[in-house]
DNA sequence: TCTGGGGTCCTAGGACCC
DNA sequence: TCTGGGGTCCTAGGACCC
């Protein structure tokens, strides 16, 4: 059977997302900005087209904001990933295979279609889709997971196509990589880019064309890989169950720069607690912290300054007081007056199954059956009446610290939350 | 003044061991 | 003055992705 590959991806998905719940976007310049308000992490097509580029900070584009009234949304993670859910959830009920490989994108397994039939189902699925959910998408087909991007990018692209692209065909593939620069295929960044360039290698076609072990040398395994994806021969499989995750980490630039350490033990409990949380989600328990801090990689020399501090925990766990401790032992170490602070973060390595915890001779079993049962309770208030309910004092309980993250411009969470549910009307405004 | 966050994988080099 | 060789493990840094 040949492998055929589709990818789905949705367009601009953060902004489509905001549209679905304002239509009035619809036509608009529309840009959904990063954490902290900082920079452009998706835009509409209006946007796109007035040039503000994938992560630009917007004090740069701040005069072309103004002057096209483009409208600027924080990010709403809340509704993006629940609409994400609602996509993935018609791709799992009506394709064979479905790899969930980010928030916007999912890999198809087509092996079994005859190439026009594969075209006609991936039309129909966009449909749905799009009627299920109002999630615009393009789809790319092609016998390796990189020609399914490489189509996907053109479907998107180019409208004629009606958003669903096959590359199946080795003529068309011929023609689609003479259309693609070398910056654009899937795992080429801009650094090997560059240098590949250097070599006089500059569209998809030819990186195609080269030789597979001279690539291998030069550079290393995975862009061989790329290279041997591009010819046909699928390096890359389906992985249609995620793989266990080896770290979990929550880190936050903060709205204004922080100095003291106070407010960065209360910044960082925080942050572990988040990361605590995670972690007893996915049924896990680490056994290494590692705290850092940081100020910005865009100030003087003079005034930069970073640092990490590790720990090892005597027995795995996931008890948010536990980490806080660790985390709060390595802060006040790496901690230097003075600086100015832009960003601190937690990171959790070490990951283990909590199904595979072995207890030693040592171990405290009812502190552990303890600190189970509270993280639990803790768990289940906070799921039942938002993040943050309940709490340790570490966190402290502004509700506006000043580590805080800026988000001015953020939309409801109209699906996941109650409160925020959108009110729709069947008669016209004025008879309102 | 203002510049995101969360991941993975590969490689080179050093430490260490026999 | 001459000063082995091979294997493994760990870590930091660099590259990429969305």
């Amino acid at each position: 059977m040949t492998p055929s590959f589709a990818l789905v991806d949705c367009n601009n998905f953060y902004v489509s997302c905001e549209r679905v719940f304002n239509p009035a976007l619809e036509g608009w310049p529309v840009i959904v900005l990063s954490n902290n308000d900082g920079c452009a992490v998706a835009r509409s097509n209006e946007a796109k087209a007035l040039g503000i580029g994938m992560a630009d900070p917007l004090y740069k584009i701040r005069a072309l904001v103004n002057t096209h009234r483009v409208v600027t949304l924080s990010s709403n993670y809340a509704l993006y990933a629940d609409m994400s859910a609602r996509v993935m959830q018609i791709l799992e009920a009506q394709a064979p295979a479905v790899e969930v490989y980010s928030i916007d994108e999912a890999f198809l397994d087509l092996s079994g279609f005859k190439p026009s039939k594969a075209t006609a189902f991936c039309r129909q699925l966009r449909q749905t889709i799009h009627s299920w959910t109002g999630i615009p998408t393009c789809v790319g087909i092609g016998p390796t997971k990189t020609l399914a991007k490489v189509a996907n990018r053109l479907a998107k692209k180019h409208p004629q196509t009606g958003g669903v692209l096959n590359l199946t065909d080795p003529a068309l593939q011929t023609r689609a990589l003479n259309m693609t620069e070398i910056g654009d295929v899937w795992g080429i960044g801009r650094r090997w880019s560059k240098r590949l360039t250097a070599y006089g290698i500059t569209t998809a076609a030819q990186l195609r064309g080269v030789c597979p072990t001279w690539v291998r040398k030069r550079f290393n395994v995975v862009l061989q890989q790329t290279v041997l994806e591009l010819q046909g021969k699928p390096m890359l499989t389906m992985e249609t169950c995620p793989p266990p995750r080896k770290s979990i980490t929550t880190s936050r630039t903060f709205g204004q720069r922080v100095t003291e350490l106070e407010p960065l033990l209360e910044a960082v409990a925080t942050f572990t607690a988040k990361t605590a949380e995670k972690l007893r989600h996915h049924g896990l328990l680490t056994s290494t912290l590692t705290v850092f801090l940081s100020t910005s990689r865009f100030d003087r020399p003079e005034l930069c300054y970073q640092n990490a501090q590790t720990l090892s925990l005597t027995e795995p766990s996931s008890d948010t007081n536990t980490l806080i401790h660790h985390a709060h032992a390595g802060l006040t170490r790496i901690y230097r007056p003075g600086y100015r602070y832009q960003k601190a973060g937690v990171l959790l390595l070490d990951l283990i199954s909590i199904k595979s915890y072995q207890p030693n001779l040592f171990t405290d079993h009812t502190g552990r059956e303890k600190s189970t049962h509270l993280m639990r309770a803790m768990d289940a208030l906070n799921g039942r009446w938002g993040r943050g309910t309940i709490r340790f004092g570490a966190e402290g309980i502004s509700s506006q610290p000043v580590w805080g993250s800026s988000a001015r411009r953020k939309t409801p969470a109209y699906t996941t939350r109650w409160q925020d549910l959108p009110t729709v009307y069947a008669d016209s405004p004025d008879q309102r």
